[in-house]
RNA sequence: GGUCCAGUAGCUCAGUUGGAUAGAGCAACAGUCUUCUAAACUGUGGGUCCCAGGUUCGAAUCCUGGCUGGAUCACCA
């Protein structure tokens, strides 16, 4: 498709050329033609009309009568207004389908041995509690945008950075020790990202108590926040770690191993994985030495308490803690840390992190300091700002216990799967084993593509009591449509008919198969744009619109059971293209597809 | 208050270098299974594209101002 329109617009140029005698050097804007009228591509004359001085509609028959003059592959067009809408020879998309009737990598971008290396952040939990509804979207995100990088003729690298250190999960720590009585997962049979995280809302329930008691006594809220025995235990806790107190690394080190135990089980219920993981824990040393050396050479400035500043103010942002005045360091001292040590690894070209968008600031201040600290590939480092999943009462809070977890909510989506595979009976013949995999694969895509088929951008407002559609725009719709073209095709096997190695040109291909085969023809340049835009959605709604369009064939036509063999080849390789296609699309999104359903 | 993001049908969303009469799904209603899978297909109704100006042959899209919602401006991460 690429090509054609490379062609005409070739095409146009070269007649414009020979009308007017001077080059023409602006835009030739082509686009496929809207479904109600006649044609497959349509150029827009209004400025190609000004330069041949002629009025809009003249000038397009003009053209429209050059371009199927020379153009092999245009049968003829018509104008209406100012738009030539172009009608594509029934033989080009024959060959078409003959050109990747073999690709079996069709639409996807291998990477050449000097391909640019893309690092790519996401997940990034905090280690005091288990993953919910906003790390479900941040991890699919991440994910799928590391499968479409990828995809485009990158090398990826998919990394993590756990966030084991801080005052978060000695916040845990300290109410584990205070009323744990020695509790661990297998004793209380409970995952343990949910054990620690119980002591986290512990933690901050006393917490809370603590300071409405010294509020009663007269003190200000303020002062009470900053000055209740608990939280300054906590802080006390946390300058103990980062001294390296035996006692509390060794709290440190059982309670983070819960935590993992039980985030490798959500990490692969949902489908996602990492090739590097870091930890805050190592980064942050290397974070802290970047300051002081900054500060050595008067890049940054401590102030009387001891605290270590930058400021930002030439740049239009503010001053910015880099160190506490005890010395530790802050969520900013890892990330530059994590920076330098990811550019010393992979000395990436991108470096693109998936991080929520209520951290812009954080990640605008991380890319101008370290441009100020002197390192020149600051420029390479990418925010990819998703917004917020929130509930119809506002936002998530975990300290709440206000969330939507994310175990729960997958186990849900293929509980549902599972009803409605049940009722609707499809998978007789298949063990029980079978059966649940193809509900896994259903429910969870369902969870996938109704997160990703949004723009990241946008926030999301998610309502646990409606449940996640199947019908209509969803995944299933789209996995269903594959079950049915992989039907079609081991029925084709069982009666001995082959998919044809190649296709005669005589056949025309009816306006549903064009239309069909020309969304196949899309493909490729939908990839490039999700990747250069960072966005899954593009995919997703590529697929949605593919499937749409198959369905509609489908209902029409027959494929096996038609007479004519020309037709009947046609719409075998087009039916074959057309679930690769579909699967590779999915797959882009970090979705599965089951061969039934 | 500064900065950033969003605002399109009752609801959830597409609409990407400015192009034709703004499109889907859900929900509602009415149809289509003796046929390659009805998780599908077809039809009906549903719009102040937040508002007001501006640029343009042409604006949901660009510019200016305003309105609404969210985020952020922490010695939390």
């Amino acid at each position: 498709m690429k090509e054609l329109e490379k062609e005409i617009t070739q095409a146009v140029r070269q007649v414009l050329q020979e009308a007017t005698g001077t080059d023409y050097d602006g835009k030739v804007l082509i686009q496929e033609t809207r479904r109600e009228f006649e044609g497959d591509l349509t150029v827009v004359v209004f400025s190609l009309a000004k330069v041949l001085r002629r009025p809009p509609e003249e000038a397009g028959a003009w053209l429209g009568e050059q371009l199927v003059r020379r153009l092999p592959h245009i049968a003829r067009y018509n104008v209406i207004k100012g738009f030539l809408n172009l009608v594509v020879d029934g033989s080009y998309w024959v060959e078409f389908l003959n050109k990747i009737r073999h690709e079996r990598r069709y639409g996807l971008q291998e990477a050449a041995a000097d391909a640019p290396t893309v690092v790519i952040e996401y997940s990034s939990p905090n280690t005091n509690k288990p993953l919910h509804l906003g790390h479900v979207r941040n991890n699919l995100i991440g994910y799928s945008l590391s499968r479409i990088m990828a995809a485009d003729g990158n090398r990826v690298v998919k990394t993590n950075i756990v966030n084991d250190r801080g005052i978060h999960i000695c916040k845990s720590m300290l109410a584990w020790q205070k009323w744990g009585n020695g509790i661990t997962p297998e004793k209380a049979s409970k995952k343990g990202d949910f054990l620690v995280g119980d002591f986290y809302v512990k933690f901050e329930q006393e917490y809370r108590k603590q300071v409405e008691q010294m509020v009663a006594g007269g003190m200000p809220e303020e002062e009470a926040k900053k000055k209740a025995p608990l939280l300054l235990e906590a802080q006390e806790m946390l300058r103990r770690w980062e001294a390296g107190d035996p006692e509390v690394i060794r709290l440190w080190k059982m309670m983070n191993g819960w935590v993992y135990e039980g985030f490798d089980v959500t990490y692969k219920a949902l489908g996602v994985d990492f090739d590097k993981i870091y930890y805050e824990s190592d980064t942050y040393k290397v974070g802290k030495k970047i300051v002081l050396e900054a500060l050595e050479k008067g890049i940054v400035y401590r102030r009387e308490d001891g605290s270590v500043w930058a400021d930002l103010r030439d740049e239009g942002l503010d001053e910015k803690v880099l160190l506490r005045s005890d010395g530790t360091a802050v969520y900013m001292t890892q990330d530059l840390g994590t920076a330098l040590l990811r550019w010393e690894d992979y000395h990436f070209d991108k470096h693109i992190y998936v991080v929520g968008n209520e951290q812009n600031y954080h990640f605008q201040v991380l890319r101008i300091l370290m441009k100020k600290l002197g390192y020149p590939w600051a420029d390479r480092l990418i925010h990819l700002s998703y917004g917020m999943v929130e509930l119809p009462e506002g936002k998530m809070k975990s300290r709440e216990g206000k969330v939507v977890d994310a175990d729960d909510l997958i186990a849900g989506m293929i509980e549902t799967a599972r009803e409605m595979g049940e009722e609707l009976g499809k998978l007789e013949g298949l063990d029980e084993k079978e059966k649940e995999e193809v509900y896994r694969k259903i429910g969870l895509g369902a969870l996938k593509y109704f997160i990703l088929k949004i723009d990241p951008k946008k926030n999301i407002v998610f309502d646990p009591r409606e449940s996640i559609d199947f019908n209509g725009n969803t995944g299933p719709f789209i996995q269903y449509t594959y079950a049915r073209i992989r039907s079609v095709l081991r029925k084709a096997a069982d009666r001995n008919v082959a998919v044809p190695e190649q296709l005669g040109t005589n056949y025309l291909p009816n306006e549903k198969e064009t239309l069909l085969v020309r969304l196949l023809a899309r493909f490729p340049q939908v990839r490039a744009d999700a990747a250069a835009g960072y966005d899954p959605a593009l995919v997703a709604n590529f697929a949605y619109e593919t499937a749409k369009a198959f369905n509609q064939f489908y209902h029409d036509y027959s494929i096996l059971n038609e007479t004519e063999a020309e037709a009947r080849n046609f719409r075998l390789v087009m039916t074959l293209k057309t679930g690769e296609v579909l699967h590779t699309a999915m797959g882009l999104l970090g979705i599965e597809m089951p061969e039934r359903m």
